[in-house]
DNA sequence: TTCAACAAACCGACTGGTCGGTCGGTTTAC
DNA sequence: GTAAACCGACCGACCAGTCGGTTTGTTGAA
């Protein structure tokens, strides 16, 4: 019955959406070949065809899938901590701690949203307000709290999430150390760029790297 | 004589250059075509083939002329500062002004980099690289001179260049503000970030938007 | 229980347009 | 005279998307 089908349904597009992850972190947006994408699959291009429209949709529908996952996280490790600056940091830490797990996720969403035309390059901006939103409503919890002297704070949000972006690519371009390793320096340093008084590099403060 | 010949040379190339610069910008790699690379050149595509060895030799050359010029306005900037501190804050200074003067250029340097295979994507490592290294021994210096506690000046530059990478790309993609106007409150996090006293938002600080 | 009718899901050879790069030739400069 | 500089028609690889067709699953009447 129709019921029925419609779960057979998703559940194929969600194999279908598993390979074209793996193949688009591998290769890049251009390089990604829907061929290979079927391959993976065990599925025909027009099998493919027959639940995404275009390469294009079938890409952004891998991005939003991620960054689903991703902004859960990042809202679960926040929920637990105690203070607001400490769930700002907790929100962060997901997020690091998430992406130096994966690197063909990190690929993904740091580099290959800016591979092609504007139409692109507007998702993955739209995907990382949504990140810089978790952390931007808990620092003006902050704020209201007093925990912290007032500032745009979604300036203050936009510079940790390009901080923690730059991080990234050092990593994986350049072979330098893990963002989990960085970690606590790199607390420390956006800590203190918000003013808020920066605690030691205690291990209890959200930034576990066992997550997951 | 061949001291002529080799000048006209390296004026063709430089002419060419010019033109693949905003054919890149507008369309980014892919998108740019070798024969409106040509065309804009009035020059045939043999002719270009002739001067550079493939379309990626070309993008390549490009942004090494576009980071020489980036790097040397920041170490001019830099060297006028009277401390350490402030003359970080200038080099950043200098290339957040830049940017925001033009759009192509941001886009080319802050996001085609990463349009296409590893290789290139190096060359964009590479290039913010430089620049992090600029910012990063006005830090080192500001250490040895005691105006700021001890850290990691390696990652503090990566931080301030992703948060200066991030706001661009806002305004880029969003219509954010444009990253002068943005600048003074910037500077306040970066500087608070490195753990230095943060100066209230005086226009002497070398942060003049005016720079050609 | 059987089967015809219909649709949803899937197949894969093929097409059509796109461009980077080539190459035999012409022009220009010395 | 000759070599560097330039021309531009052409080639050939590439690949997203198509489409006529086959398979699989569902339904309902006999």
């Amino acid at each position: 019955m129709s019921q029925s089908s419609a779960k057979q349904r998703s559940q194929t597009r969600e194999r279908i959406l598993e390979s074209a992850e793996l193949v688009f972190a591998d290769n890049g947006y251009h390089a990604a070949l829907v061929d290979e994408i079927g391959r993976r699959t065990s599925m025909s291009k027009g099998g493919l065809y027959f639940h995404f429209p275009s390469k294009e949709d079938l890409f952004f529908a891998v991005m939003d899938r991620l960054a689903n996952k991703l902004v859960r996280r990042a809202e679960k490790a926040a929920a637990k901590a105690d203070s607001p600056v400490a769930a700002a940091e907790a929100a962060l830490g997901a997020v690091v701690s998430a992406l130096s797990k994966q690197k063909r996720l990190a690929r993904l969403l740091v580099t290959q949203g800016y591979s092609m035309g504007n139409a692109f390059e507007k998702k993955r901006t739209e995907i990382f307000e949504r990140f810089a939103s978790v952390i931007r409503s808990q620092l003006d919890a902050a704020v209201e709290a007093g925990e912290i002297d007032e500032l745009d704070t979604g300036l203050a949000a936009r510079v940790w999430l390009g901080a923690v972006n730059e991080v990234v690519v050092h990593w994986l371009f350049s072979g330098g150390p893990s963002p989990s390793e960085t970690a606590p320096e790199l607390k420390s340093l956006l800590v203190a760029s918000i003013g808020a008084p920066v605690t030691g590099p205690k291990p209890e403060s959200g930034w576990k790297v066992v997550l997951e």
